[in-house]
DNA sequence: CTGAAAGCGCTTACAG
DNA sequence: CTGAAAGCGCTTACAG
């Protein structure tokens, strides 16, 4: 592997005219093509674990996400990666899995191996971000936001979990649950309040959080809580999942009832994942997943290049996109 | 950030005390509790930039993929992470969306980061890795096979074609259709010829080419080959989609149509993701994803310790899940 | 077991 | 514009 000494050697140039020329840098161009010519004869590529040291910055981000294998953060990765690309940095995708031990990992390699930055989905709310912060590295939280003051971008969870219930409400459906995700997570939290809200205020039940589930944000979560609340005494009609792969779970064990929609109301915080059911047949809150990975790489990339601004939060809208209004089966 | 010169300086050690200490060599116990707890007061956490660049290996692994959008390249990242992170390594995920140059880019990141080895799905069978090779880093290939002579981990797409095919066959669907990826992509090709052998056996059209559709391995490819098919003159009665999300965008075009199965036969090579289908109402060759993943890293990590036995391409087994078989319509 | 010293491959003030 | 030299933070033969 060509080191820069050898290139310098071969173009009879000393090392520090061959960095300039590879960084671009102002150089005699007589020199710069003796140099050009010598890199592609050694076919050099410039060692980047070395520049990183020196430079005590690397050209790559941490993209830290709780689940890899769920469409709505890899929908995110690419519009970090689209961003960053463009600025030429390279993004590292690093699956935490929802464990704050694996996140804690990541987090440390990030300070380890120097990385301009961080783009990252907190595991929880109790995610330790000192390191990071102390040691002045850009951080831009995403989907969920920190105890730490620092640049987030967000949706409106309360009001995604409001607008799912009252779509079904409009619907019709009259005896509406909620599964979601851990307690301790906001989305899952904040969502299944907007729901609380609804229910509450059409006087729907006499204890609410009767037809509430925690779960986890996977199928099996929403298979689970599903199934919990189809075997009920007095069974809901209608159910907000809080997210896509709950809505899917959810699906999942209607479908396999032979209760599927609209004889059952679903809606879905979340854009489900290569459905392949009929053309709104379940009410969906559509989020801006790519967008908010494009918003948080620019923000990443502006505190990158020094600037000292306070924190911003920025909240994305969502949008809800109602079933076809089949009414719900008067019982 | 704290050096190993500070955490020295504070335990009352050389550096090369506190080095060995970190990196668990013999060290009288007093000195490494004296580091151990200068370490702790000072927050020391080794740079492992100046670990690569001494080391010339950094333990990180790099997993390159063409398409991290698909779950079924996301399974196989799962596969990966939990073998290389239980060695010690973590992985980061490098997606080239089926672009040569943005794989090329990748690759070189991955030599000039001096990272440990390369799980790579390669993006076309042009794919250079002479670079690699040339610098003896270790290099497994996934799903897709290369010209260079590196250990691989395959299946047997010829035998997932054809299995879906027969299994339609024998289903009694008479005029079974192919929607396969681009030509140039081997599992598109092999898949394909599976489907070719068995359509062509059983005499079933003139030239069955007319028949097969090529176009991009993702939703959108499944959708408008799908809608090419049914618009013929003599339309087919059932499909082998050749990959999964190929299989999504059918059935989204069949299912707006109003012909779901088994009114229309539908056989995917790889497994649905996120389906909320009835169960067994699409004859399915499930992939073993995870376990590609699992042997890739399995045997990168050999190669990393030192093994230096010829290449081997393992070859995993798939397997035909039916639908359940409701026959066919018969015209 | 322990330390002094060299070196991994770059970049970048500093002089000229 | 160009070069000599120092230094980024580690690890590791080499001596003792």
């Amino acid at each position: 592997m060509a080191t820069i000494y050898e290139v310098a050697a071969l173009a009879g140039v000393s090392p520090a005219t061959v960095s300039r020329v590879v960084n671009g840098q102002r150089v005699s161009e007589e020199k710069a093509a003796l140099v050009r010519a010598a890199a592609a004869e050694l076919n050099f590529t410039p060692n980047r674990t070395a520049r990183t040291l020196r430079r005590q910055n690397s050209e790559v981000i941490a993209l830290v996400l709780p689940d890899i294998e769920n469409p709505y953060f890899t929908s995110m990765a690419r519009g970090v990666e689209d961003v960053a690309r463009a600025a030429g940095y390279s993004v590292v995708l690093c699956n935490t899995d929802e464990d704050p031990a694996k996140e804690a990992k990541y987090l440390d390699i990030a300070i380890s191996e120097n990385m301009a930055g961080v783009v990252l989905a907190p595991a929880s709310d109790h995610t330790d971000l000192q390191h990071l912060v102390a040691r002045g590295r850009p951080i831009v939280a995403v989907d969920r936001s920190t105890r730490f003051d620092i640049d987030g971008v967000m949706m409106n969870n309360r009001q995604g979990g409001l607008s799912a219930a009252q779509t079904l409400v409009d619907a019709g459906y009259r005896r509406i649950a909620c599964i979601t995700g851990p307690r301790d997570i906001e989305t899952a939290a904040e969502r299944s309040n907007g729901w609380r809200e609804i229910v509450t205020r059409a006087g729907m039940f006499d204890r609410p959080d009767d037809y509430l589930r925690y779960s986890t944000f996977r199928v099996d979560g929403g298979r689970t809580a599903m199934q919990e609340l189809l075997a009920m005494e007095n069974p809901p009609d209608a159910v907000v999942a809080a997210n896509n792969l709950m809505g899917v779970g959810a699906l999942q064990v209607l479908t396999e009832t032979g209760l599927t929609p609209p004889a059952f109301g679903v809606a879905v915080v979340g854009d489900l994942p290569f459905t392949t059911l009929p053309p709104a047949s379940v009410s969906i809150v559509r989020l801006p997943a790519r967008h908010m990975g494009v918003t948080a790489a620019r923000m990443l990339l502006e505190r990158i290049d020094g600037d000292t601004q306070p924190a911003r939060t920025v909240v994305l809208r969502n949008e809800i996109i109602p079933a076809t209004s089949v009414p719900a089966p008067t019982v």
